[in-house]
RNA sequence: GUUCCGUUGGUGUAAUGGUUAGCACGUUUGACUUUCUAUCAAGAGAUGGGGGUUCGAUUCCCCUACGGAAUACCA
């Protein structure tokens, strides 16, 4: 029987999950779902110092508005629980013992002032830039160069210590990443990394290796910052004795900044005026809300569509994927090495193809809002109709009504522009017989309003390409919008043709 | 500095040891006697550089350039 497939997102507590971390748990889902696999939330807050209240719950909400559901996590529970690091501390404190019995870990001593000093000398040799290593840890204090009883007496005395992991001097580490191919790293290159900090809690590599393998991980997919690291991680898996079931590492490429080269941050976004956090996210010590996807009107299929692509491709044409077709689709082997400049431009595109497939009904709940706000009445029917007319022409739902108002507010002001050039005494003249004879229309739709005009412009015997601006103008005040004769059907009989008459009564007739 | 990773138009990408190097976003132009932010049509625009291997390389190899990541008792 082939192993159940099993990932995991395991993001830190320590602030707004970022794009680039959605598109992490993304793709981890994705393959869960392809797969028929479990995919696990686990929180590492092993770094009690940056742990920022609220950031996990922001995570589970970002998570569930794009639609992200986890089969474990610290809410639900599950079979290999619990889920947050900070929770399994006695767990990793038996492994790091179990490296230090098997003589791969060692007990350190010095002092962060001793570190900074060993790091000063080196740079200043210009040595390779590890302070500690199979060379320099020769030199430091540590359960290798201090006697078993000085050790003991440092340890009993409650001096503060960490644990290192002791990497081999000459050794080839390799692995087979599934996006990346063998990528082999000599271990000369590794430098003996803290797994138990002084506060007796795992750093981030202990902690990963050590609840991947309890918690049956078989595919690790994250980012590319952690490739770097990922030998690190062999050896631990080594060590432990766990090499037959370590799981298979996948690295993802690098979100991108729009110019120039980086990765994506906080500030580019805030520079270029785009989201990076899918959702509100009040800064902690500043309480300045940066503007998430979700509020700037970015609908949440558009948005997962959007960065699904951004990476990955299905290898087909097609642009335009739900959540579940994604899953269908989705294969680790279609993911790209390069990393991804990021195109604000492109997510837009996305959202208005998604506002243009949803449905009036699905779109009312926004424009419903904008109404009540500018206090003004407007049936259910106007409001379908509305949504059905705009849609078409809009990228966020805000649009509605920011380039929608005139469907249920007079206009206030009127384009200066076509006014100078449009508002005729011929169009007037139009406009007059239209406005009578909307008034005598039993049936009012686009099509018979329609007809009525032309029948005007016919009796007038103009063109009606020569009025049409000036009746967008009387009705809206604008120079240019959606369908006018829709327009009309939506704002009403007695509305048109008060808007008309008020129109002919307020603008001044362009002199000829 | 060192190690690792990467490099197709402005952007996201496809493809291939021989093609007019495909698609999408954006952009430009035109059309729509009702405009446009819509729609339709057309256009411009790319394999970083140098060496090999080969009849032939964007594709394979090497070098170089450029870019990125990591190099914390952070994840």
């Amino acid at each position: 029987m082939e192993k159940e497939v099993r990932v995991r997102f395991a993001p830190s507590p320590t602030g707004a999950l970022h794009i680039g971390g959605v598109r992490t748990a993304l793709y981890n889902y994705l393959f869960a779902r392809k797969n028929n696999g479990k995919m696990v939330l686990r929180i590492e807050d092993t770094d009690q110092t940056r742990f920022v209240k609220g950031a996990e719950e922001y995570i589970k909400n970002s998570l569930a508005w794009v639609g992200i559901e986890t089969d474990e996590n610290p809410d639900l529970g599950g079979p290999y629980g619990p889920y947050r690091q900070s929770e399994r501390k006695d767990i990793y404190q038996q492994y790091a013992e179990k490296l230090l019995q098997d003589g791969n870990a060692y007990y350190a001593f010095d002092t962060p002032e001793e570190l900074d000093a060993m790091r000063a000398k080196l740079k200043e040799a210009k040595v390779a830039a590890q302070t500690y290593n199979s060379i320099t840890r020769n030199t430091m204090k540590n359960s290798l160069t201090l006697s078993e009883e000085e050790v003991n007496k440092r340890i009993e005395s409650g001096e503060p210590y960490v644990i290192r992991l002791k990497v081999p001097k000459k050794e080839e580490v390799r692995l087979n990443d599934m996006v990346r191919g063998w990528v082999m790293v000599h271990s000369s290159a590794i430098d003996d990394k803290v797994i138990m900090k002084s506060d007796g809690m795992p750093t981030y590599h202990l902690a990963n290796v050590v609840d991947d393998y309890l918690m049956k991980i078989t595919h690790v997919i994250r980012g590319e910052e952690w490739l770097p690291s990922a030998p690190l991680h062999v050896l631990l898996y080594k060590f432990l004795g766990w090499e037959n079931s370590m799981p298979q590492f996948g690295h993802l490429p690098l979100l991108l900044k729009p110019e120039g080269s980086g990765k994506l941050s906080k500030r580019d976004a805030d520079k270029h005026g785009f989201p990076i956090f899918p959702m509100d996210w009040p800064d902690p010590e500043s309480g300045d809300v940066s503007t998430g996807f979700e509020k700037a009107g970015y609908l949440p299929d558009a948005f997962i569509n959007f960065l699904a692509l951004l990476g990955w491709n299905p290898g087909s044409e097609q642009e335009i994927f739900s959540l579940e077709e994604l899953a269908e689709a989705f294969s680790i082997e279609r993911i790209n090495k390069g990393g991804a400049k990021f195109d604000i431009e492109k997510a837009k595109w996305f959202n208005q193809q998604y506002i243009k497939q949803k449905s009036a009904e699905e779109l009312s709940g926004f424009l419903k809002q904008y109404i009540a706000n500018a206090s003004v009445s407007a049936s259910e029917s106007q409001i379908l109709k509305a949504c059905e007319l705009m849609k078409e022409r809009i990228t966020f739902p805000r649009e509605l009504w920011t380039s929608g108002s005139f469907l249920f507010q007079r206009p206030e002001t009127y384009d200066g522009k076509v006014m100078k050039k449009k508002w005729t005494g011929e169009a007037v003249a139009v406009l007059e017989d239209f406005a009578s004879s909307l008034l005598s229309m039993e049936e009012f739709t686009a099509e018979t309003i329609k007809n009525a005009l032309n029948q005007a412009v016919e009796k007038n015997e103009i063109g009606l390409g020569r009025v049409m601006p000036a009746v967008r103008l009387a009705i809206t005040g604008l120079g240019s919008g959606p369908d006018l004769m829709s327009t009309i059907e939506i704002i009403g009989k007695e509305e048109a043709i008060d808007r008309i008459n008020i129109a002919i009564e307020k603008l001044e007739v362009k002199q000829s």
